[in-house]
DNA sequence: AAAGATTGAGTCTTCAATCTTT
DNA sequence: AAAGATTGAAGACTCAATCTTT
């Protein structure tokens, strides 16, 4: 049975509507304004990054970043035809291919974080204190 | 000096993103499945419901809205090709428009509202206590 | 038949350029 | 020149259909 929500939860939802057009696209902007790719690619560059030599396949590249399946293979051409990322045939299941970041992917990756950490402590480190910010990830925690 | 984020201000961005990849495009699925047009719409129809006879200009609206002013521009052009939004010329300035919602658009809204809450509640409500949400609309507010 | 992944066509978004009025 | 608003063209996203391998 679902309830009408109460005004604590329409407010909360609200606060997380807004910082979407807010806190997000503002760090956007300044990948932008850097001359950076935009976020996605980032996500994409850090998930491979982590998954170290094996790479990983489009599925569970999907599942990590909560990505649509025809959304993600044209985010990989892309990042294809930049020299970030490598598609490579995989043996074990030949319907499926295998991702891996190239040598500039990486150093892609580390430049973006430079301007990407200096943006989110300007949205979230600098308005929150410690306790504040481990609150609101656990909060958020729950909506998973 | 922008510092580089400690861990729980990364961690409060994580949810962040996530939240918008994960909850948000829940309630835009909803609606979707219930054959209602997007967020957006709402949003639009609810700030000139609000704005009542007077209506609103296209830049009052844009920064309720926190949208980019071309962005506003075709959001409309679809609005009113459905008949739930009018524009009127604005006698004050010549260069501006007023926007006021249509009957139609007064019933579309709440029509709306009806799936939109029942999402949020499902989203938001049935994860979180009373005092949670508050706790999260009270940190998120801080980002504005 | 189901899973992994891609593609064509249509819609929406974005950037830069434009137009009108102040 | 600046503010309010729109538009053309290019890029990105979405849905449904497709293709291959399991």
């Amino acid at each position: 049975m679902t309830r009408t929500p109460d005004d604590a939860t329409v407010a909360a939802w609200i606060g997380i509507a807004r910082a979407q057009r807010g806190a997000v696209s503002r760090v956007e902007l300044r990948l932008k304004a850097a001359g950076l790719p935009p976020l996605a690619w980032y996500d994409v560059l850090w998930e491979l990054e982590k998954a170290g030599e094996e790479g990983l396949r489009p599925y569970a590249l999907e599942k990590a970043m909560l990505f649509e399946q025809y959304n993600l293979s044209r985010l990989v051409d892309r990042l294809e035809k930049a020299g970030l990322v490598a598609r490579r045939a995989c043996l074990e299941d030949r319907r499926g291919h295998r991702l891996m970041i190239t040598e500039a992917g990486l150093a892609e990756r580390r430049l973006m974080w430079d301007a990407y950490a200096a943006a989110i402590e300007r949205e979230i480190g600098a308005r929150l204190t410690l306790s504040e910010a481990r609150t609101l990830a656990a909060l958020l925690a729950k909506l998973e």
